[in-house]
DNA sequence: ATAGTAATGTTATAATATAACAAATAAAGA
DNA sequence: TCTTTATTTGTTATATTATAACATTACTAT
């Protein structure tokens, strides 16, 4: 059992119904848009959604196809794509893996605190760290356009069980 | 021509000195920890900073073989696993690149604004963003082990050129 | 219906990274 | 010094992540 296969019964009691109320979000998001989510993209950002840490492309295609299907990569690192594109999922660059993204629809900088014991990802949206970064980089003359930040650590559950 | 070869004449003109002082403090480092800067490593930390870019692992591998040698992809690797232990290179995610250290051997937690345009990176250590991230993660319980701020963006030069 | 566009299928391959074991080299102890 | 041990490097093979290129299918709009 890999660590990406890690689930903890108790939490994430709801989570069937959290992704269910995710997708359809994405499916009114895209409609607005007029970005087609396919019932393939759609899959993608289910499976990406059923786990409860990131997932690499290998593990979603892997997925995909365990009910026999018989998809190439190409086929789901498009459908990433097509998610990264909209906004619905986040790349956690430091694992080369793929998360589903909370507030979708908006842009936004967010920053992800990633459990090096669960795996489990939180996403937020500090103003705090943000004008942090646009007060360092206007110093250096720097215009900030794409900041990866990636804070890997400890959640609560993870280091109070010690 | 990549981006990886891009070089600014101008810029960088006492390069060579920079790479001399950096590698005689990586030399102390390691004497001081018992650590062997051998040959090869040397030639690689020497490799990562001749460029101003960060530099793939594959691309520091072809300048080691460009005069002949006939080293192998875990030789480099293996390299690169030692400077990165040892704190005198970082590698950056988001570019699956390495790059020089500019204050190795106190342990810090750096943050990176990576020039979309010419590719230079400069490390900076803000407290200001430290603490932000420290809030924020203490907000939520989180223990902050190893951030990875990445900030893409445009460097000073880069968009005043335009 | 037809033409144009977007999405998916398919095959091959590129780019990044590591496993496993052999050989050489350096450090440590007798 | 000689021998033992640990570290480093060499070598081959392979795993993992990602994309190129082109064919086919399915939508959309006229
Ligand atoms: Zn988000
Ligand atoms: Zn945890
Ligand atoms: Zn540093
Ligand atoms: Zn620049």
């Amino acid at each position: 059992m890999t660590s990406k296969d890690k689930n903890s019964p108790g939490r994430d009691h709801d989570r069937g119904a959290r992704v269910e109320s995710v997708l359809e979000q994405a499916e009114t998001l895209c409609r607005e848009r007029g970005a087609r989510l396919t019932p393939l993209r759609r899959r993608v950002l289910e499976i990406i959604w059923e786990n409860h840490a990131p997932l690499g492309a290998y593990d979603v295609l892997q997925r995909m196809n365990a009910e026999g299907g018989r998809n190439a990569p190409p086929t789901v690192y498009r459908a990433l794509d097509f998610l990264l594109k909209h906004g619905l999922i986040h790349r956690i660059e430091s694992q080369k893996a793929f998360v589903g993204c909370a507030t979708p629809g908006n842009a936004h900088k967010a920053q992800f605190f990633i459990c090096r014991d669960c795996g489990t990802v939180a996403e937020t949206h500090s103003v705090e760290i943000g004008e942090a970064i646009e007060a360092s980089a206007t110093r250096a003359g720097f215009l900030v356009e794409t900041p990866v930040m990636e804070i890997s650590g400890r959640c609560k559950e993870c280091h109070d069980d010690e």
